[in-house]
DNA sequence: CAGATAGGGCAGTAATGTTGACATATTCTC
DNA sequence: GAGAATATGTCAACATTACTGCCCTATCTG
């Protein structure tokens, strides 16, 4: 049977090629976020703690206002997060010298190295998908991510990848 | 600045490529499904029975034990959301004939309609990044992630596509 | 018939998220 | 400098989604 969908017209969408990434979506994710959960639970935490612990690590000296918007939740919801990796003495927060109102966020040690053992896992899963699938994949993978995602936030994992912090 | 890495040696990973795909995993899935989210607050569902929905619709007949395992929860967790979509009128659950013990899993024709104006949002935005993207990268992205999925869900993606639902 | 399986139910608990109102400190603007 | 705007934090009340553990019925299979 020849597969003339890829092979002569590239913009003919199927239903059936549109599912399919719905569920390669749906099962990378899970099967992704998956790795991380079983280390989390060893420390109580959930992904929410995860998330913060990566963008924090990330982007040190990020303030709330800038994770909120990230991870487009509510203030109330990443307060309770955020206090607990505080009191545990996984994140710091200071006061912003240019901005003392802002309380600009950084990992201790101790997040530091818990979010090297979170994303190690990941990172390692990711590589060998990379390898198995090629670089020329892996440019498509990175093309249609990137539409999937808002605009805005188009702009900034971008801007990412020319150096711009 | 010569890009070396994906002229070169497509095997040489570095730590900012990876956190690019962590990141780009984490923005697309939540601009993926926010896109459903906001349907689904008119009739006062969760990102849970969108799942249901769209698996049962995907492959009706389905037993809630394959259910089960495709998403991954506890039995306790799908009883409810799929008591409320049974009570509500959108899946139906007939005695298997072959097994009495099981319950096959329909949508009715309001649960099919509301199928249909979840994932239409999610098909229009998957279907604008690959036509943005390009059949290539489209072959790239599957690549990608089937090598992030699990073995055995990835095997059952990829029989999916020959054809034997 | 005995044991395994498919499904359902109950009780209790936890994580994550929401809204809305309000407080404090700080910065910006006129 | 007064007043508006901003960044952050906090309280209360609540919803959804998930978990564990235990128990029950109906049904199938050997």
């Amino acid at each position: 049977m020849a597969d003339a969908r890829t092979a002569v017209n590239p913009l003919f969408l199927r239903e059936e090629d549109l599912r399919q990434a719905i569920e390669l979506l749906f099962f990378a994710y899970r099967d992704f976020t998956g790795e991380a959960d079983q280390l989390l639970v060893e420390f109580g935490f959930g992904r929410a703690h995860h998330r913060v612990i990566y963008f924090v690590g990330r982007q040190p000296g990020m303030t709330v206002s800038e994770l909120l918007g990230i991870l487009k939740i509510t203030k109330q919801s990443l307060s309770r997060v955020l206090g607990t990796l505080v009191t545990e003495g996984f994140v710091t927060q200071r006061r912003g010298e240019r901005d003392r109102r802002q309380r600009l966020l950084h990992l201790t040690a101790k997040g530091a190295d818990l979010e090297r053992r979170l994303t190690e896992r990941q990172r390692q899963l990711i590589a060998a998908a990379y390898r198995a699938a090629g670089a020329e994949a892996v440019d498509g993978f990175r093309k249609v991510l990137l539409g999937i995602v808002n605009p805005a936030d188009r702009a900034t994992l971008l801007d990412q990848r020319r150096g711009r912090p």
